[in-house]
RNA sequence: GGUCUGGUAGUUCAGUUGGUUAGAAUACAUGCCUGUCACGCAUGGGGUCGCGGGUUCGAGUCCCGUCCAGACCGCCA
């Protein structure tokens, strides 16, 4: 062993002991006649001294070469400081040093491996193993590793069996775009990367393992976000003989069990909200529900009273701004701005002041009387002192704009804390939704999601109209987990294959092998896959998932660590049976 | 595919209306300092102002294009 301790282990108690200890050189402080430097490692930090009295001479003189994370050994003696330092674990104690080996100079870095360094995001990136040696970013990668076992513990000892599916499969249309893998042994064709272990887990159940859990990375080659990652990490589980309601149940228990072993904080049963019930009191699918400023519908009091602008729109709908009223003009013309950019893209914003003193000043008063804006106020929830906010379109769009708008006002108030968690169920989803641009159904969740019971005679008539045994959970305005009750039954997925525009051919070609699964005792099933990435970071405190995945990549996908991707040579691509094609410039 | 913001010393940033030799902090180097711990003090080195073009007597600054980074929209069954 090239250490006796590491170096958050020693104080008072170890005083005269000889130690040996190694690590990284955080700081050096050269006061001329003394030497100290700041030793590193996982574990904290362990003050050296080096003295012109009492270290051998050669090894003082070696003491004046030392420079930021060289990696060095020592041996020396654990002595009381003359002056502690009460903020840190080891302040009671320094090492008066005999012996100094080092064991590999290093470069000076590029930034500095501080708690608060002056590096930027790029660079830290590039050199994310020196980034990954400051506190915060490993504390972040710790913190993970104690959320992935808490999981794995509370799964483990509830029956579900970690089975490990392939990560060369097949590629199939639906869905998000995949990442592709050419076969050498097979010329011309391709492996894809999973979406999601989806078909296998299924297949797991016909195969009767019950209940199976994976903690598992998952390849979209879609655009990435804050929170979205090509490759990204999933708990993906998945359960035989259960019904939604035995789903919910067992994954509300496994998400308050983590809050309280990781963050100590007891959460109330989650609230269950319909989808639609979502859309219309949030405008949102996935609503933070820590703060109020729910919609309130305003078409029966705001329209036919003259005003055009609303007149002809599908949806009238507001929000009310808690002691919004004292906003100046030209804070209230900011955020009819910030509505009007392209990412929201709404036409404008009506604003209604509830006054302190019960009159109300608004930006229509030309076109409605003090009573209409009063009738406003009891619809949103405003109370005096506070400023509605409407907006009026097209119904979908509309209630979008408003939850941007709400969510965007909630942050800048400092509603949307960090340690303040809130869960809920988003259930009944649509089965299908209807995409303008391909002239066809998609399915919602996926096409293994089976259609409410009572929804069953609607498949033919109208399928826009079909409930899915779908349902989302929901952390403080993300989306952290989805999941279903699948088909199980050969003539059901035949028919949901039918109605997203896929031939039977099709259907056989891609997912026949599941189809005949069904036909050889498929028990009812379904479960649910939590983003680890997202569950982490929230818990974190953070919405960057980056900051919690040890090698991430950035905006356009690339890892500039290792520079990936990058071109192949014409030989690979040969053998790989694919054309080489022009190279980059760059 | 689109919108917005940014790109100036190793690093993080400032740089006014277009006008002298482009600054600060930090990091680095050298020296000093008898208990530092964000040590202190002094001195020093360090710049293709992302790249290309344009306007101008003159461009870090204005215009066009382009590349890179970040956030967002589209996209993400």
């Amino acid at each position: 062993m090239l250490r006796s301790h590491h170096c958050g282990a020693l104080n008072e108690k170890n005083s005269h002991e000889e130690v040996t200890l190694a690590g990284w050189v955080q700081k050096v402080r050269n006061k001329g006649f003394i030497v100290w430097a700041d030793l590193r490692d996982r574990y904290g930090i362990t003050q050296l001294v080096f003295d012109e009295e009492r270290t051998p001479e050669s090894v003082f003189k070696k003491s004046l070469d030392l420079g930021r994370e060289d990696v060095i050994q020592i041996k020396g003696k654990v002595i009381e400081r003359e002056s502690k330092n009460p903020n840190m674990a080891t302040g009671a104690i320094e090492i008066l040093v005999q012996e100094l080996t080092l064991l590999n100079a290093a470069k000076t870095p590029p930034f500095t491996i501080e708690d608060q360094s002056d590096g930027g995001e790029e660079l830290r990136m590039q050199y994310r193993y020196l980034d990954l040696r400051r506190t915060p970013v490993r504390e972040n990668l710790i913190f993970r590793h104690r959320v992935s076992m808490a999981v794995r513990n509370f799964l483990s000892q509830a029956d579900f069996i970690d089975v490990e599916t392939p990560y060369l499969i097949k590629s199939t249309p639906e869905g998000a775009r995949d990442f592709v893998v050419p076969s050498r042994m097979n010329s011309g064709q391709f492996y894809a990367l999973p979406q999601s272990p989806q078909t296998f887990k299924q297949l797991l159940m016909v195969a009767g393992f019950d209940k199976y859990f994976q903690i598992v990375k998952c390849f979209r080659d879609e655009d990435l976000r804050a929170d979205r990652q090509p490759e990204f990490t999933q708990i993906d589980c998945e359960m035989t003989f259960v019904e939604q309601e035995d789903v919910l149940v067992q994954f509300e228990a496994m998400i308050k069990h983590l809050l309280i072993e990781i963050k100590g904080v007891e959460l109330e049963n989650f609230p269950r909200m319909t989808y639609s019930e979502a859309l219309q009191k949030y405008g949102n699918d996935k609503p933070d529900i820590r703060f109020g400023m729910t919609f309130g519908e305003l078409n029966a009091l705001a329209q036919n009273k003259g005003f055009n602008v609303f007149d002809s729109q599908e949806l009238v709908v507001g929000i009310a701004v808690p002691q919004g009223a004292n906003m100046t003009r030209k804070e209230i013309d900011a955020w009819i701005e910030w509505v009007k950019r392209p990412q929201v893209g709404a036409k404008g914003l009506v604003w209604v002041k509830c006054n302190e003193d019960g009159s109300y000043k608004s930006s229509v008063d030309k076109f409605f009387m003090e009573e209409d804006l009063a009738q406003w106020a009891e619809a949103t929830g405003a109370k005096a002192g506070d400023l509605i906010f409407v907006m009026a379109g097209e119904t979908s769009s509309t209630q979008s704009q408003l939850s941007a708008l709400r969510m965007e006002i909630a942050e800048q108030m400092g509603l949307r804390k960090a340690d303040d968690f809130a869960a809920l169920w988003v259930t009944d989803f649509p089965l299908l939704e209807w995409d303008e641009e391909t002239q066809r159904y998609h399915a919602m969740h996926h096409p293994f999601t089976s259609p409410k019971r009572e929804d069953l005679d609607l498949l033919d008539s109208d399928p826009g109209k079909v409930k899915a045994n779908a349902y989302d959970l929901v952390l403080n305005g993300n989306e952290i987990g989805g999941g279903s009750i699948r088909i199980h039954n050969t003539r059901l997925q035949e028919k949901m294959f039918d109605l997203l525009g896929f031939s039977k051919k099709e259907a056989q070609e891609q997912f026949g092998f599941l189809m005949d699964a069904f036909q050889y005792g498929a028990p009812p099933h379904g479960g649910i896959a939590l983003g680890l990435d997202r569950l982490v970071a929230i818990l974190g405190g953070s919405e960057t998932i980056r900051d919690f995945i040890a090698f991430p990549k950035n905006n356009n996908g690339r890892d500039v660590m290792i520079n990936a991707p990058a071109a192949l040579e014409a030989s690979q691509l040969e053998e790989l049976y694919l054309k080489s094609l022009p190279k980059n410039p760059s």
